[in-house]
DNA sequence: TTGAATTTTGATAGCGCTATCACTACGCTC
DNA sequence: GAGCGTAGTGATAGCGCTATCAAAATTCAA
């Protein structure tokens, strides 16, 4: 804080160290080009000869060069730090996203970086929005935050790119990743009705997200097609927690006739039903079939096995990251904003939960 | 790939995008104090005056400066990337090992790399480990990799720091984080004495860690303390899955005098040996107490949820980064080589799962 | 008060990479 | 052969920050 001019600082060498790691221009040394060139190879940009392409990547595999994701980031002011916001620390799912994400963004040289939002106010939530606006490049929602017309606006509103991952529904103004729940919950009802079940009873998952709805949607039209009404009494309102299944299973378990099988909306409620039917003294599957979603871990911390709706996660995760880094791009780039609505294959995972129905 | 020379650049204004962040620069110069003291109030640094540092605290707030992360490590030539690599993508507490890996990586403007080694030979755990070493400044290892003496030597050999997470036992060739698993195994054991149980059942963990002895040699110390002999054929072994949970449980209540408690090396082997209990009209606990370890959100998604230890891994993640880059830093400086034993608290927490024996 | 030591602050250069502009070589058309 | 357009490559400057050295200000002791 002083006013007085300062002597120019002697010109001399500097004394700054210099990383052990290899660098561009040790790569562009060896492969006698420039280090332009080995960043044109190393990002796949068009415009290098065949033969020169070859030669860089040869002399980059020597070496072993990795490029330094922050000198990438810094030099390309391109979009360096993502931020994924979850809610639910326990979230059975939380692992393998993270796996997924943490390999999209290190692939893309890119800094995934956390954040929790749980149990906050709107104007709480706005703020949070704002400030996470100003400080990473976009934005990845799992449920339910994507969900959240107050939250997508927020950021939408903040001009920072957003991807949905395992949204349910296709939302218009944001990105997203997500299988057909509908379609994956009509299959696991075919699978059940082609074992003879009839009497199956549906928990469904919370109603803060739309997957919920449209999970008990295809329970209902594969009911529908095969002409078996849905009792609504065999219907139970679940929030994919364990204890909300426990309470569900319990409901549907203490009926004069009980179901003989349980569609849960997620693999913990699955698993409380099965806990429920064992303490019943009902044999899994013999006399009650139980059948969950998503294929968590929790499906195979379980006994027997749940047969279960695989959302492959990690992969979705990795392609959120990717369709984020794309939108990121074209914002910098001035160019129009193009919502994408990515659906991915489900697979029906076949396990020991399931048998016909016994005589009674 | 050219030899002819080329012209000079004329020297025109470059025509660089700058991003649209507040810089170090902008604070500075609103705050009237040059870009280096900004930097060192930001990063707490020494001698700057109390006024001065009050001044541009104010401005950091009132522009809502966040320094940019990329140049920060660029400049500062930390190690900017560590691998954190493990064996078990279903492993319980991968994503507690995760978000606290993150949390600790992004506070220090680090790049987290994730590996998976999985049933590799010794050669290629060889080759492995030298890779990894010229593009990672650093390795988290957590369980079994870190218990295993190649891999260590391996990546001690190729000079690059190791931190290891939840080791078990402290080994004087690397640093590590983790918790007192005798202490912890010995107090559970006390809990369960303290209940009136002396017909005590323990499921051992795998051998591949030391984990797994340091609780049973808890458990024993705790059970010799009390007078108690332990009946060697109420000890099975387990490998930490809920599969060989099962086989152990349904072993031990098979029994013509089956165990009046059950204490399981980690919650996946206890929530097993709830369900054979419940498959077998058992209550729990009231015929049969069950405790775990670890307090994964198995302990949580089981019915009655699970007395278990807890293990702080999101907290010990989190610790292992601050180690790891200090013992990076120190190698940069040429400074020597500092092993650490950092053993965190435990907690016994106590839910559901235990009650006294009952009159059987 | 003076001189020495210490604290505080600022200027410079560069961390590793890439956006951008300029140049060269080559191919095609007239 | 001359001129034009495009592919391929290289040189320059700078992205935002901080290590380092130098200069200025302050404090302390004689």
């Amino acid at each position: 804080m002083q006013n007085a001019p300062r002597k120019a600082r002697n010109s001399a060498t500097s004394t700054r160290r210099k990383s052990a790691a290899v660098t561009i221009h040790e790569v562009a040394q060896r492969a006698g080009v420039s280090p332009m060139t080995v960043s044109r190879v190393v990002n796949g940009n068009a415009n290098v000869r065949a033969a020169t392409r070859e030669l860089v990547m040869r002399t980059v595999r020597e070496l072993n060069y990795t490029p330094n994701a922050a000198a990438r980031s810094l030099a390309a002011a391109s979009g360096t730090r993502i931020a994924l916001i979850y809610t639910n620390p326990s979230s059975a799912y939380l692992s393998e996203l993270l796996v997924g994400a943490l390999d999209g963004a290190s692939k893309a040289a890119t800094q995934l970086v956390l954040d929790t939002w749980d149990h906050m106010t709107r104007a709480t939530e706005r703020a949070a929005a704002r400030k996470i606006a100003q400080s990473v490049a976009g934005v990845i929602l799992p449920p339910p935050l994507c969900e959240s017309k107050a939250v997508c606006s927020e950021l939408v509103a903040a001009g920072i790119p957003v991807v949905a991952i395992a949204s349910g529904r296709f939302q218009p103004d944001i990105s997203g990743v997500r299988i057909d729940d509908f379609r994956a919950a009509q299959e696991m009802t075919e699978h059940l009705i082609s074992f003879g079940h009839s009497r199956i009873a549906f928990i469904k998952g919370h109603p803060n997200q739309t997957a919920s709805a449209l999970r008990y949607e295809g329970f209902q039209a594969a009911m529908a097609a095969a002409g078996i009404p849905v009792d609504p009494t065999m219907v139970q309102q679940g929030f994919f927690t364990y204890r909300s299944g426990l309470e569900a299973a319990e409901k549907l378990l203490a009926r004069k006739k009980p179901p003989t099988a349980i569609f849960a909306s997620n693999d913990d409620m699955a698993a409380a039903a099965v806990s429920v039917a064992h303490r019943r003294g009902m044999d899994v599957p013999r006399d009650i079939s139980v059948v969950g979603f998503d294929d968590t871990p929790t499906a195979t911390t379980v006994w027997p096995e749940l047969t279960t709706i695989r959302q492959p996660i990690a992969a979705m995760a990795a392609s959120s990251i990717d369709l984020l880094l794309r939108s990121i791009r074209r914002r910098k780039d001035g160019e129009a904003r193009v919502v994408v609505d990515h659906v991915v294959a489900h697979v029906l995972v076949k396990r020991d939960s399931v048998a016909a129905p016994g005589p009674g």
